[in-house]
DNA sequence: TATGAATGAGGGTTCATTCAT
DNA sequence: TATGAATGAACCCTCATTCAT
């Protein structure tokens, strides 16, 4: 009863995903600003406007909160890189739409890359235990895919005959530094930082062509 | 008192640098493994065999005893990074020696990675707050070393005119992503991540040179 | 309103008190098996399939909801022990009496006997303060029960001159460590515990009568 | 060095278990007026005046506490009943002893009464569950003693042809119930209740001798 | 100087109770 | 009236730091 029109979900319900999400976002600012352990569950409640109660009605643990964070922000991003990843034609360009991809998922979240981002260089150390397998595995699902591009690129002679591992390493390792340097240097886009001067770093290397 | 000969220290004052020597070589090891909060002092004092109150004795808090953890290490790096580009000749060499004295350094104390990567992207999250000043100039430090050495490459036309900071960032982040993976997949030194084919996808990117 | 005709009980009425009775067994068996404190609120309303909301309708609080469940059982027993005494012909017919009902009443309720059987040893400790003048009261009315019967059976002669109080001590100390171990050693009944045996004790004595 | 003359136990050994002991009995108290559930560990703490660190740097647990609590106070009785038993002659003789053993324990530690008194009824419900295994087995001790002292009076003719467990289940019933009677109601001991009452209604029951 | 027991604020979590719907 | 989400005080426990010895 009642109009539940598109939806079919009760209004129960629709509050409750609602209070998750408005706790979700305050546990992400929180934890991408002071990390895992520096963060209490009263701080997350305060800033989001609930009872400590309340969270715990809502969530099973701490722990568990910052999982779901995790896998929230994760999942969104291999949707759009998949999809990007899809529309894109032929290697170059699926590289240079990875990149791009990247690039805009972590402006509009860079709190989330304080917090992902902190998996790259294999430092699980400020995580939870149990925590480290989620992340390892996105990591695991990004490279992977990322590799393939690499492969694909190789067999067809557009790239050079490098390991794809490590072609993934360099992409990801450079945007990684470059968002980086965003967040640190207070959040406004670099002039060279654009999405341009990375391809062609990645693509041509250092060396200035003409010299070749 | 005492013989302060040659040394010009005092027993006392040598013992007492062993000991803080020990205790940061426990943390080290403590820190990289589990983390700034998970890491208990009494374990600290534990590992290296002291009781806590020495330890505090010789630091003045667990999140000093961490700072200069940090900069020990970073200073040894620092040190040797300078030493190694004075060596190098010419623009080109110096971002091979940058290379492999950080892919060295690293393979040496991997240990400290885990504590000092966590700071590449820009996460200060894990760890104490006051921290992440210290690592902010470090990192600047060895960006400013390294910057210099590719605007001097552009000058000379060895170099393409890429923004320089996009330049480290890209040699920062691949040698980072590097010493992750390494770290991660077990410690044992992947084939292809050998400092020449690292210099090679730096120096020329990931295009085929003959497509070109 | 409504028909109120022979039971004079609304069916509004009528309700609340079948829903308050499905409560107070629901709160029986968590309060058996897990004790006061280690049983929710939540729990007892799961049980009985009603919301906590619901509960609190009913009862005023969890304490008070102890306190009426303890209430109920003991006044049944209350009522068929009075029963039993008024059936039973002289003084050692009705200490034979009192044992049967109490070992059936208990053999019926051995959940309950873990709440009642509890103030038994005068240990209060477990149950909430206030709950432990009500249960105080109880023994009492039993005792001065039973005692009045051992006065008379002294009277008359049939009983040894002991000392009534201590003679209903020893009739429900002994009545409650066989209902004790019944529940114990796993719900069976004991060959030996029989009424008559129990009697045979509490009558003859432990001593051999050939000997006397 | 030191003096460690009788006792080879160092002075910070020595303190450890004064403050253990001094902690013990201050739980004791509290557990035994409140229960184990209602009583906090701050209240502990408070009452022995140190903080709550302190009691856990002395104790693993709260439950550990309780268990402590209980195995102290139950090996000392264990101890004192078999030294009671060994000294006495004859099943009867053992009897008496293990009712005054009894009696006067448990007068002298009264408040321990209604946290192992608890048990005696078989309701586990109130303490912490691992507990209950470890108050069963020291119950299940004390019957195995006394149920060989009356086997024994059996065979040798003394007692009548009564199931030991049972007779037991007697014994122990009802001088729970004295106890029980005397912190109930307020600590004077009742002139009926004194140990020759109990062995005159244990070994010749209630029936007036002469009407046999 | 070296020790480690003592401290207590702060951590995550639970749950009896209330109240808007 | 029936519901169950919201509440927050109180729980047990940890650990960086201090200080008497």
């Amino acid at each position: 009863m009642g109009q539940q029109s598109g939806k079919r979900l009760s209004r129960k319900e629709r509050e409750r995903r609602e209070h998750r999400r408005l706790i979700l976002e305050a546990a992400e600012e929180l934890f991408a600003r002071k990390g895992f352990h520096a963060t209490s569950v009263q701080e997350i409640a305060d800033e989001a406007e609930f009872s400590v109660g309340s969270l715990y009605n809502l969530f099973e643990s701490k722990e568990r909160l910052y999982h779901e964070l995790i896998e929230m922000r994760a999942d969104q991003y291999l949707r759009k890189l998949a999809q990007r990843l899809d529309e894109a034609d032929g290697p170059a360009d699926k590289v240079r739409a990875a990149v791009r991809c990247k690039l805009d998922f972590f402006e509009e979240h860079r709190q989330f890359f304080n917090i992902f981002g902190n998996f790259v260089s294999g430092a699980e150390s400020a995580s939870p235990p149990m925590l480290s397998k989620t992340c390892i595995e996105i990591h695991g699902q990004i490279h992977r895919q990322l590799e393939s591009v690499f492969e694909a690129g190789i067999q067809q002679g557009i790239f050079a005959d490098i390991d794809p591992v490590l072609a993934v390493l360099a992409l990801e390792g450079t945007t990684n530094a470059i968002i980086g340097e965003w967040i640190h240097t207070g959040s406004r886009k670099l002039e060279s930082m654009n999405p341009g001067a990375v391809e062609r770093i990645l693509f041509h290397g250092l060396l200035d062509g003409k010299a070749k």
